[in-house]
DNA sequence: TCAAAAGTGTTTGGTTTACACCCATGA
DNA sequence: TCATGGGTGTAAACCAAACACTTTTGA
């Protein structure tokens, strides 16, 4: 990762993701380690004054994971004045190359919240200039991250879990086939709960999203469950119109 | 309103904010008129350094509507670079005072949005230094509005919407004492049709948020309706858990 | 052949929708 | 006294939750 040059960013802005994947029946988030403090934070990143902050986000995501087109929404702006008081970019910067960029990086930074939808298998981790480690964590091996970033992973998931019963958002996760029972787990994993099998399988079909396709998933000592895939012109059509329009 | 002085305020980054009142069975926008290009604009203000961005916009919208504890909610942030090249506070200032504060005001802004909900007969609409009127107009009248205004409008609208569906929020934009009939046409008007008057008042009802008083309103030669209070302590659990937790 | 897990369908109970009757009020 | 509009109740339709039986697969 080259180093990081002030010159053409916006001031005082940034923007943090939380870049959810969904591997062994698990929610994983996307950390990096920061190299003199060794603290976990989220990937993050800054404005170019040619950007929007959704083309920065996009950017910023193609350097950690390599994926383009990811699915990407902001959820949240954090703007507390103390929240950049402990930046561990400023101590990293000093032990680096004696502090050449510090005073840009020990400004205010109020930063936009995003959250990214991945396949988890399409990710090739990149650690950027701050970081040694990219990696992916459970949301129990996450632990104390730097700055407000555990706050930032809260709202993400809370934002998820709302957006997620009323758009069909969660199939990002998954590869491009896959089987009914593969997306229950996730579902069950966001929402903490497990669902009945019949229930969940009539519900998600009834949107009408899902292609059923001949093919079936073997390998397993029982019954070979069907592949499915997305519908993406209904699935468009349900990103935009919604689930559930009561009243 | 005294003259801005952009001392103390944070470069870049601006705030928008969509108030929305009830009366006379209509959504109405709080809009302002900007002294010198005459055209209308939703109130928008800075951030100080030492505020948080729902800190500055809470003080806005003290400006502007004389309120305090607003409800209020961030609800996106715009940030397309050519949002700001034709903005007519610099054009106002040339004129105003020879453009002593230009430069500050040529910025490229990158806004936060916040939709508010108030009593509309609590607010006094306070022009500021670059408008000459502040007024509420229904969501007909809006027009053509400054920069990239109708959309963060329209935004705000989707987002309200949204929030009516899994929320008790509506409750804000009612005076302290109002009938079951009054608040059906709220959600009528911000929902967009007519609803059926025995099931808006079970449904309402039985989320368990309101207390009926003894008082009945009395002047319309029909049957007095009872008049209704918010049950605060029910409403901010309401707040807090959601409404339709299916799954 | 057996355990595990998937496909499919049915019963039940609650919720939402649609609609009807009666009552109070000011003009 | 009458038109307007509010209070309350109920049948029907619909949807969601709970649950059972059969089928397929690898070991």
């Amino acid at each position: 990762m080259a180093e990081f040059k002030p010159q053409g960013y916006l001031r005082h802005i940034s923007l943090d993701c939380v870049v959810f994947g969904f591997h062994e029946n698990q929610m994983k988030v996307l950390l990096l380690r920061m190299k003199y403090t060794k603290q976990w934070a989220l990937p993050g990143g800054f404005m170019k004054e040619d950007e929007s902050l959704e083309e920065a986000a996009a950017r910023t995501l193609f350097q950690r994971t390599g994926l383009k087109d990811i699915f990407l929404r902001q959820f949240h702006v954090f703007s507390n004045p103390d929240r950049s008081k402990f930046n561990p970019a400023v101590r990293d910067l000093r032990e680096a190359d004696g502090g050449s960029d510090v005073e840009w990086f020990s400004q205010r930074f109020i930063s936009a919240g995003f959250y990214a939808l991945v396949d988890f298998e399409k990710v090739y981790p990149q650690p950027d200039f701050f970081s040694d480690r990219c990696e992916w964590k459970t949301l129990e091996e996450t632990g104390e991250l730097m700055m407000d970033h555990n706050e930032i992973l809260q709202k993400a998931l809370e934002a998820l879990r709302l957006q997620l019963s009323y758009q069909p958002i969660g199939f990002n996760l998954m590869p491009e086939k896959f089987t009914m029972p593969e997306l229950q787990k996730l579902y069950e994993a966001l929402l903490g709960c497990s669902l009945d099998r019949r229930n969940f399988q009539r519900k998600i079909l009834s949107y009408g999203i899902l292609n059923r396709l001949k093919e079936r998933k073997t390998g397993a000592p029982s019954k070979a469950p069907f592949l499915y895939e997305f519908n993406l012109e209904n699935y468009n059509k349900a990103l935009r119109e919604g689930f559930n329009n009561t009243w």
